[in-house]
RNA sequence: GGGCCGUUAGCUCAGUUUGGUAGAGCAACGGACUUUUAAUCCGUAGGUCGAAGGUUCGACUCCUUCACGGCUCACCA
């Protein structure tokens, strides 16, 4: 794989993989590369979910076609977090609540089906991540704590936790740095984490003390005191040190976050240096917003979630709207859909036509696995077309609109597999977005003759037979006859029949559909 | 208060790494197909590249300052 290496490919992920050939030395090339991506469990996958896998792997492939080198991409699921309120979107919600402060990894499944709380998450995101096909090792702080993989990490921790107290709390509110510990014991009367307060640190005999008498939202501790080895899950670690204790110990030397880290990757590349490792090479990506331009919550439920996108196109067309420059924030919502996926049709389509390098640098190399899968597409076919169509056929059947496609394009059968997803969303569009907004026009009293004219000539005898020309010239005749203007015609029978300013050739649409349907259209108008 | 991103055509964005008098798609407008209407083809128009200063023979590009819009952080991962 030498090919590629004196040639600059400009797209950010080869950006990035330069980056970290650079960072990893010359050395480090026939080393394994980690990337690691990190997600809370507290609640269902989402779209940032998505996306930080997806820009992962992409920087992954693209290091891995720069160096030939081998790499991994740890998947770690922060299950050992406690829980610290009650989602309102999950059901047994008092039952949640007695377990409020405890590990989500030792909480009860809501939804009775798995074996905790976390691992119900944790099903779901490895089903949302192999719908995908990403490749990646799913860990679980709960794992990784209590199989001892953070030990040496945990004892370096506990022998420097002076060190670190001092660049924590300096970044803490005033009132909250009196007795701040970086270590959050497991009560071993109530289980809880956020109610204990460490009171005492061994480094000789790896253990810390503490009492569980700390209010955490609506619970309080139950009052026990002990003494928790830091070993083996005994304790958990706050966030900023905990991710500089997964870096250290999974050697880590890739990773992305969102900007609102920044500060946090910051304090925790000082931390893993005081442990005497080094930092991962790191990256941050901006926000997704929605159509507001305000940062995409799931609690309020704004923007798109990866569930609707995939409801109205294919997700390629997602990840071709990901994969544009993470660092420039991204507005997203449904109305944009049409414009991406034909943007990314249109990529499509010059794909065939590119050389090499120039493929290297196309979104669709980075989306479609390293160009191993992208799709032929040569049809000019897009969505906006179908989304016409079958607005103007009025919810169709799948078969229909390929067949009116055929016409159109007879090179469509070739790519049956793009276009047929293409019609399904288009489809769903169509019902969901387009439909609800339609709007028909009362014609006038001119317009009611010429449909009345029109419904006279499509009933007669050999109607029924008349060819896409012969229907289309009816329409002229029709409309000279009563001397309007045919434009007038056409533009009424698409206001006041099929509710939209714009539509089909009445020809083509008239023979594709049926005389038939075309009287009935003007009937359940009323004329 | 700290950090960050953005500002280029009506809209959505390329172009900035490696300086050489601005590009695409859509929208608009005009035309062609002896019938403008899912379309296609040809063409036209549209930008003091947020502002000012600096470096340079030359700046959208590099440096400095500022303005505007927005995001984010202070233990919540």
């Amino acid at each position: 794989m030498n090919t590629g290496k004196k040639i600059n490919y400009k797209s950010w992920p080869f950006t990035e993989a330069r980056r970290i050939i650079k960072f990893v030395g010359p050395g480090g090339l026939s080393r394994e590369v980690v990337f690691q991506t990190g997600f809370g469990p507290s609640g269902l996958p989402h779209i940032g979910t998505f996306a930080e896998v997806a820009r992962t792997t992409w920087v992954r492939r693209a290091y891995e076609k720069l160096t030939g080198a081998k790499t991994r991409l740890i998947a770690f699921s922060d299950d050992l977090d406690g829980l610290r309120k009650v989602p309102d979107n999950l059901p047994k919600p008092e039952m949640l609540r007695q377990n409020l402060g405890k590990p989500l990894s030792d909480i009860p499944d809501p939804y009775g089906c798995c074996e905790s709380f976390s691992g119900h998450m944790i099903g779901k995101l490895k089903e949302f991540l192999d719908t995908f096909g990403f490749d990646y090792e799913l860990r679980s702080a709960s794992q990784a704590y209590r199989n001892g993989d953070f030990n040496e990490g945990l004892k370096l921790l506990l022998r420097n936790v002076d060190k670190i107290l001092e660049i924590i709390l300096p970044t803490l509110k005033e009132e909250n740095r009196e007795g701040w510990s970086p270590f959050f014991p497991a009560c071993e009367s109530c289980n809880r984490l956020y109610t204990t307060r460490v009171t005492g640190y061994h480094p000789d005999e790896l253990t810390v003390d503490y009492v569980c008498d700390a209010p955490f939202g609506e619970v309080i501790g139950c009052g026990h005191q002990g003494t928790a080895s830091v070993l083996d899950g005994g304790v958990k670690v706050g966030w900023k040190v905990d991710w500089a204790l997964r870096w250290f110990s999974y050697g880590v030397n890739y990773e992305m976050y969102g900007k609102d880290l920044i500060p946090s990757a910051e304090l925790s590349n000082k931390i893993i240096r005081i442990m005497g490792g080094t930092p991962p090479c790191g990256f941050f990506y901006e926000m997704f917003l929605d159509e507001n331009g305000e940062k995409i919550s799931k609690s309020r439920g704004n923007g798109v979630s990866v569930e609707e996108w995939l409801e109205y196109a294919p997700v390629e067309s997602l990840a071709y709207f990901i994969f544009r420059d993470p660092r420039q924030a991204k507005k997203l919502h449904l109305d944009m859909i049409p414009r991406t996926v034909d943007e990314y049709l249109d990529n499509l389509r010059r794909y065939r036509d590119m050389d090499e390098v120039k493929r290297l640098d196309s979104p669709l190399w980075h989306i479609h696995e390293a160009g191993a899968s992208v799709p032929e597409y040569g049809s000019t076919i897009n969505f906006t077309m179908v989304n016409n169509l079958v607005s103007a056929l009025g919810n169709p059947e799948v078969e229909l609109v390929r067949g009116f496609m055929t016409r159109y394009d007879t090179e469509v059968a070739k790519y049956s597999e793009v276009v047929d997803t293409l019609v399904k969303k288009g489809i769903a569009y169509y019902n969901d977005r387009i439909l609800p907004n339609k709007k028909y026009r009362e014609p006038t009293d001119v317009e009611k003759s010429l449909f009345e004219d029109l419904k006279e000539a499509l009933s007669a005898p050999g109607a029924s037979e008349m060819s896409e020309k012969e229907l289309q010239s009816l329409v002229f005749d029709i409309a000279r006859e009563k001397d309007v203007e045919p434009k007038n015609l056409f533009a009424a029978i698409y206001q006041v029949l099929l509710g939209q300013e714009r539509g089909p050739r009445f020809g083509t649409f008239a023979r594709l559909v049926g005389v038939q349907r075309v009287i009935e259209l003007i009937d359940e108008r009323g004329l």
